[in-house]
DNA sequence: TGGCTAATTGGAACCGGTTCCATTTCATAT
DNA sequence: ATATGAAATGGAACCGGTTCCAATTAGCCA
């Protein structure tokens, strides 16, 4: 079936081009009588513009992307159903660009910039380089971070140093005082959070008189598999820790587990505490640190919108608080 | 930065935009040298086509929608993770289109469709209206159905049925004889599934001999909270039921919870079957119908481009097995 | 009634690619 | 040396919108 194109509109109507045209984008200046024919003749045809084309000569999109590295994250799913609440009230397409590895990344990057294939870019759980940051700002493109931070984009990040700082002083408010912190890697530059949440943890040590002690912090790739086994090496160690506070609630689930296989009764015998207040986490009872995910995916995704509309001369920092939930996994330590 | 066009590259390299498009697309009609020449200029100008544009001259879009319900659904996000691993792998890009209600279902798919702004169209866990399936096919869309039945269209369905038998067949194994069933409402037309499970719920009892109770199928909006509410109603029964079988495991977690605030042992004193073996239901040990949620996605995805590659004079049907996976939330009865 | 401004309108030019046709180039056959 | 067909190339026309400029029409005032 041939669509109609907005001549066979104009030739219909009786009208230019021009004028279809204004008709279609709410100009003034056309008269009641000559819209009334127009939109008759728009109705008649069945038309509806081509997105292409507007694109093309508009110089416009009207899409935004959302980069997001690990689709199977719990948490980055529950950020982007924040932002996909937000799209669908507005007059923008959401094209959504996976990424796996940090090549992946890089092409990415490049190529979407390049194509001029959107309007405006989101970037969910990973810290840009700087010569990705070059880019985005010679390319212009009005980007906003989520859960990442750099100097010179918009962001939308959670306390997490504030987060690590509350987990761990929940702890040692109900009296351990060997507590240790398994996380992804910190040296990830990826990822600003690891680094700022192990920040939080130590501050509470310190200010807490407890020393920091190196044995007690483990890295390792994010999944519950890996928790698993930097749990057990935690309670084989000769002086084992009586609470772990996880860098996320995947990881702590994986902690739960362990500690449970080892034969210890949580909370009684071991606390645990988790990062995210995922769903599993209420499920599970898992004591964490929410940092209310899809609110931030809506945040992230208005202030892309205000930002594409008129951009900030300064990028802008919203910080979002996190919150202590106390479930069944922290007690003090037997 | 203004960018460069096809006509900056032509000038540069000494040839034509012909030329040009040529070596871009491949065209094994440009020599050796003309090709060098135009990859060198390219690569000084930093230049990458307009997509806008391709899309314009081309006519195809190279964008694939998703048309998704209830992206909060844990379900879906699995079968969109596997729909996502294959487009990162393919030279299209996903847009998402999230559909909430039955008005916005319909907007969205007029909208889309007359645009022409994608070449393909993956619809899940909804069923189109027969009206939609006729403009679908005016506008000669390759579209494929996941999770959802409509005989006009390719699709890629779970065996609901089966799943609905097995898990029944496995509670009536045990010794249980009063099963009941709780689900979404049964006459919603964009939801066969619901359907099917009944279906073959009802068919593992008659084959055993069991008389359909009516009382024991309740059906609610689709949520923990509200299979909460249906569990107490069934547990206040006279003659309470002895297990459940739930439409989906966000359903079942809800039973779970509302059998254990009643004081009762799962599985000791009831038992309890979910659908969909999403994570939640491995932590939680709930015994359920695994049903391959993510390769479901990996399939629909790549018969997706197969049939925009080239037409199948047949809608094609690929039914995706279920399996019971026994956990610790099924026990005979007390 | 003529003159002037403001409101409408038509349509060419443009956005940046692709494609097709006409033309040139080149190697091979005669 | 020349004819011939294949390979390579240039560039106009086109995709379907938007936008701007020029032209027309209308409205108002002196």
């Amino acid at each position: 079936m041939a669509t109609a194109t907005i001549r066979d509109v104009a030739q219909k109507a009786g009208v230019g081009v021009g004028t279809v045209s204004r008709v279609l984008n709410d100009s003034v200046l056309v008269s009641r009588e000559t819209r009334r024919k127009v939109l008759a003749a728009i109705s008649d045809l069945d038309y509806t513009p081509n997105a292409a084309a507007r694109r093309l000569s508009r110089g416009k999109t009207m899409v935004v992307g959302a980069l997001v590295p690990y689709f199977t994250n719990p948490s980055v799913v529950h950020r982007l159903q924040g932002v996909v609440s937000v799209i669908a009230g507005s007059r923008y397409d959401l094209v959504l660009f996976d990424v796996e590895s940090v090549e992946r990344r890089d092409a990415y990057l490049r190529n979407v910039l390049r194509r001029q294939m959107i309007d405006g870019l989101l970037i969910i759980s990973f810290t840009p380089s700087d010569k990705d940051v070059v880019e985005l700002q010679q390319f212009n493109l009005p980007t906003v971070l989520l859960d990442a931070h750099h100097p010179q984009l918009s962001r939308v990040i959670v306390d997490n140093v504030g987060g690590g700082y509350q987990a761990t002083r929940h702890l040692i408010d109900l009296g351990h005082r060997r507590i240790a912190y398994i996380s992804d890697f910190l040296d990830d530059p990826f990822n600003s959070p690891v680094r700022d949440r192990f920040l939080g943890y130590r501050q509470a040590l310190v200010e807490a008189g407890i020393p920091l002690c190196p044995e007690y912090h483990l890295q390792g790739t994010h999944s519950r598999q890996e928790a698993r086994v930097m749990t057990r090496t935690l309670l084989n160690l000769p002086q084992p820790p009586t609470a772990i506070f996880a860098y996320s609630d995947t990881q702590a689930i994986g902690v739960l587990e362990e500690a449970r296989a080892a034969g210890l009764a949580v909370p009684g015998d071991f606390s645990v505490v988790g990062f995210d207040d995922i769903e599993a986490a209420e499920y599970l009872h898992i004591t964490t640190i929410s940092q209310t995910l899809f609110e931030s995916g809506v945040c992230g995704c208005e202030l892309l919108l205000q930002v594409m509309g008129n951009p900030l001369p300064e990028p802008r920092e919203i910080l979002l608080p996190t919150e202590l939930i106390r479930r069944d996994t922290t007690a003090p330590p037997a």
